[in-house]
DNA sequence: GTATATTAGTTGCTTAAGCAACTAAAAGAG
DNA sequence: CTCTTTTAGTTGCTTAAGCAACTAATATAC
């Protein structure tokens, strides 16, 4: 008898995350985007204009996989870069047409990701979800920040 | 002003996971092991003697990626790896003396990481959090399950 | 009892993550 | 006004994920 003992959030999510990823491919496998470039639109077609150290902020990640994700965006055609003629080290993301076509598709995406995900669950429950999933990217947020000064500082 | 918009589950929970990631690289950083490897460490230590296959059930991972995240292990001295006498396929996992040694203190790495993550959250939060990821990682095991079996139809 | 199918694990390839070191532009200090 | 510091983004390196094609062992079919 295999014992699972699930009290570990970091291997539940791992488990959801690594799922969601493969479930956002196949639902977007014909525009030809990842699961990381899903996003990356998501948040561009809400925020027209965004820099880079925004979408940064926003997506909790490394700089480095923003330039390079945001490349490949642009390589697909779904985005023009503009350097922000104000700080010319700014540059700001906007969609081409073809990135604004694909908007709606993606959005009818994400509803029938979040619908799979959450199948098992009533609205309520539901609502209750993503209310606790937000204060727990709070804290892990947190948390990660916290440990990256600490190691700044101790190589100081 | 920036809009967010997280009724994306799949964003959401990948920022989590990443950060999740992170801290506990962080926490075990002197042991040696990545996050990876700490999830196997935790299911084999409760599972003496478990499969790869099994292995991969659990964690609903590739098998390729259980075939090269046990050889890391391995190769660190946590586990040892042996045929089943009675099915030669089989690769039984169990810990060495070294592994069994670190268990303790990822169990209460553990800890901390879900107490880090729950911070934000009273005990009776935490209880329904993890209640309804368990729906929401079967939803999602159960939908790219059948994912697979339609992309194998497809190919037929 | 040989031929085929299935199963457990491995290897090669691609994608995407993080960290660190870098460049170039802007801001601040004297 | 030059010199230093900070900031925005880029590139190189490593780790780990998934898929597909493979090998070897067992199970099934005739």
């Amino acid at each position: 008898m295999i014992r699972h003992n699930h009290r570990s959030i970091g291997k539940l999510i791992d488990i959801i995350n690594r799922n969601i990823k493969q479930i956002i491919s196949y639902e977007v496998s014909e525009d030809n985007i990842g699961p990381g470039q899903f996003h990356y639109l998501h948040i561009i077609s809400m925020n027209e204009g965004i820099s880079q150290k925004e979408l940064v902020e926003m997506m909790k990640i490394n700089k480095a996989n923003v330039t390079r994700g945001i490349i490949r965006l642009e390589t697909g055609g779904f985005i023009r870069r503009e350097h922000n003629s104000c700080d010319n080290r700014v540059i700001n993301l906007f969609l081409t047409d073809k990135g604004c076509a694909l908007i709606p598709e993606l959005k009818k995406a994400r509803c029938r990701i979040t619908k799979i995900c959450t199948e098992k669950l009533t609205k309520e429950e539901t609502d209750e979800l993503f209310i606790l999933l937000e204060k727990v990217k709070e804290s892990v947020t947190e948390k990660t920040a916290s440990i990256k000064e600490k190691l700044i500082e101790e190589r100081k």
